[in-house]
DNA sequence: TTGTATTATCGTACAAAAACGATAAACCAA
DNA sequence: TTGGTTTATCGTTTTTGTACGATAATACAA
C-alpha cells in the first residue's frame, strides 16, 4: 500500500504480486475451491455457505474477477461465476517460475 | 482485514492465504529475487538496490523471515538473510495442491 | 404492470499495511 | 572507552483492505 513506488519493480514482480494479493484472503480462496468443487457457481449458494454477509461476499467475488481468476455471466437475475482454467495455467506457471527461481540460483548459501 | 471470520475457515486456506499476503508486494518478491540472485544478503546491499528506505527494507525482511520464508543470522553488527529453501518447497507444493484442487475437479463449466 | 428474488454498488467504519524519520541497540575498530 | 557502522524498533501518517447495512439495478413471474 501506501506509495509503494510501483515503478521500480518489474511487471512480472507487480504481476506476481497483485495474483498473489487476490489469494491472500481465505474467503476468496474458499470460493475458487468451491466454485471448483461444486457448479456452485451462483452468488447466492456461496453467500449459503459462507459466514459472510452477501455484499462481503459480492465484492470478494469482483476481485477474483478482475484479477480474471474467474469468468462471471449474467442469468436473469442470477450471475454465474466458475474457474477461469486459462488463468490458473498462466498463474501456475508463473509461481512456478518464481519457485524455481529462487531455488536453483542460490550460488551458495550464507546462513 | 478487520475480524475476518477466520475460525471459519481451514487451516489450509488460512496457511496458503497467508503465504500469499507475504508475496503479495513487489518488494518482497524482489527481495527474495537479491536473495536468490547474489549473496547479498546483508540488509544494506538489499537497501542499495531497492529505493526503499532502511527502515521499510527492515520491515520487509521482518515479515519474510516471520513467515518463514528466509533465515537470518547476525553477524556482528550486520544481519546476514538467505532464502529458507525448505520452506519454499512447502510452498511450493501447498500452491500446487491448491491449483491442482481448482483444474481438475471442475465437474463441469457453467459459464 | 406489479411484485419478488437475486446481485451489484454505495457509503461508512474500523483494522491492517506501508512508508518514513528518528532513535535505540549491538558490535567492531581505534 | 569512544566513535563509527549496521540493523532493529518506535512513533506517526497515509493508504488500502474488509466488513456490513442500505439501496439501486436487473430480470423473471404472476
Amino acid at each position: 500500500m501506501a506509495s509503494a513506488k510501483t515503478e521500480v519493480f518489474t511487471q512480472e514482480e507487480q504481476d506476481l504480486a497483485s495474483f498473489a494479493k487476490v489469494l491472500s484472503h481465505p474467503a476468496r480462496i474458499a470460493i475458487l475451491k468451491i466454485l471448483a468443487a461444486q457448479n456452485a457457481c451462483i452468488c447466492g449458494q456461496i453467500v449459503e455457505v459462507l459466514p459472510l454477509a452477501q455484499s462481503t461476499v459480492s465484492q470478494h467475488l469482483k476481485e477474483l474477477k478482475n484479477a480474471g481468476l474467474i469468468k462471471g455471466t449474467i442469468e436473469g437475475p442470477k450471475s454465474c461465476y466458475c474457474i477461469n482454467r486459462e488463468a490458473f495455467e498462466k498463474l501456475n506457471q508463473e509461481f512456478n517460475s518464481l519457485f524455481q527461481t529462487l531455488q536453483t540460483e542460490i550460488a551458495g548459501n550464507c546462513c
